[in-house]
DNA sequence: TGACTACAATGGTCAGGCCACCAACAGATA
DNA sequence: TATCTGTTGGTGGCCTGACCATTGTAGTCA
């Protein structure tokens, strides 16, 4: 008996996004580009309408393009939370997890607080000061000490000069933001007590990048999140066990 | 003059996957669970079904939902590579930043390094074992030099009973995989007077993990990364002197 | 009882129509 | 002349209703 191939038995929609990402990954398409209108496509591929919209959204959602009403559609250009969306999804599936995020948010820090260390503008650098700076006045009121916070490591991030891992670490700390902001009152009440020890850490990150001490940027990081993440660890369960 | 609220104009598509997303989020939805039919849900949502599949398809996409044809649409369990779709396209579109995505890899496995030492179970360190020792038998011939070498990695990660983590490791590798398949070779031979070496830093790596030494453990594997990123960076130029 | 068949349920695709939106241009107005 | 305004063509957004393809199952027949 004669060998039978298995007939391509594939959605349309898909073998579309197929061919669509191909033309992307090989830069035939490149960021910015307008598309073919979404008849024009229909009838080059000798589909319906309705297949390409099907790959066209998805390839919106991902957010690979940028479909504009009564304008066309477009290649995005990867901003600066392209990973975002699709990540942040699956990182709040998994619940109870926080652990694991904020461990996976340690490891990317501490070679960023490392690469800091080695690259770092001046103008971060700069900006790196001024932030610890308006830290320590911040002291005494610590009204801005969540945005402070944040700020830091944002900028800590870009200072890496490695916009990959910057990406990563916006998206995870996003999703740390919200899963914590129920807790984060309490958090921030049951830390206020070390406010000036946080302070501290952060000044001492801030010292050894600017000293371009890799190694010990990379320790300070280690140490201030792993304090971090102990602590957080202990809020959750008192906020359990309250409950 | 009175004030007028923005009218809401958002694609119906759009909120169909936003209260899916919800219902998701929040636990009303499990995984396995099997969604109303498509007729059912523009029936209830009171759109037409080319609307609610859009929204089926990209979530279907972006592997979050699982559509079995003739049978129904579930509620995907997020295997070992969910991840790995939206987020391995984002990094192929980065050209030329192997050295970004080296850099996240190193982060990302100095830390399981760490876990792995701190939580590895007594069956994974034994597999972790298995491989070291069968990189030695194949010391001399280096058949199977990458591939023990990949399952040396990914055991390693599994070891971190971190499944975060070790799902971006899997991503990130694939991407590197992907973007080396042709500098590959050229990198094997390039490398092959040090097998030995690098025999024995994974054999190290090992020795710290199973000695449960969390920062020695970080330490090497730092190390180890560090080298390869450098050799691959020299072999890499070469190859482009070359052309 | 067991294998086969027909059917119902469900996802996949299609064609064609209408609406909403945007950009650009021409005409009206100051 | 310069600015506002209405029109118009092209685009994406949505809908309807139909038919096709696949699957699971209940019914049928030897």
């Amino acid at each position: 008996m004669a060998e039978f191939k298995p007939v391509k038995t594939k959605r349309t929609s898909e073998s579309i996004l197929e061919q669509i990402k191909k033309l992307i990954i090989e830069g035939q398409l490149a960021p910015g580009d307008k598309l073919l209108t979404e008849r024009e496509l229909s009838e080059r591929l000798q589909v319906s309408r309705a297949s390409v919209r099907e790959a066209l959204s998805a390839l919106n959602l991902a957010g690979i393009l940028e479909i504009r009403h009564g304008e066309g559609i477009y290649v995005k250009r990867p901003g600066p939370n392209a990973v975002i969306e699709p990540l942040t999804f699956i990182l709040l599936l998994e619940k109870d997890k926080l652990q694991n995020i904020l461990e996976v948010r340690k490891a990317l820090e501490v070679e960023a607080a490392g690469l800091a260390a080695e690259r770092c503008t001046p103008g971060l650098l700069q900006e790196l000061k001024a932030v610890v700076e308006e830290m320590e006045e911040d002291l005494p009121a610590g009204e801005k000490a969540e945005q402070l916070d944040l700020r830091f490591h944002l900028t800590l991030a870009q200072a890496s000069q490695n916009p990959l891992l910057s990406r990563l670490m916006n998206t995870v700390q996003e999703t740390i933001s919200q899963t914590l902001r129920v807790t984060r009152a309490l958090w921030l009440s049951a830390t206020s007590g070390t406010t000036r020890r946080l302070f501290e850490e952060h000044r001492d990150i801030y010292l050894a990048v600017a000293a371009r001490d890799r190694s010990r940027a990379r320790e300070l990081m280690y140490q201030h999140l792993w304090k971090v993440e102990v602590e957080l660890a202990r809020v959750n369960l008192n906020n359990c066990k309250q409950n």
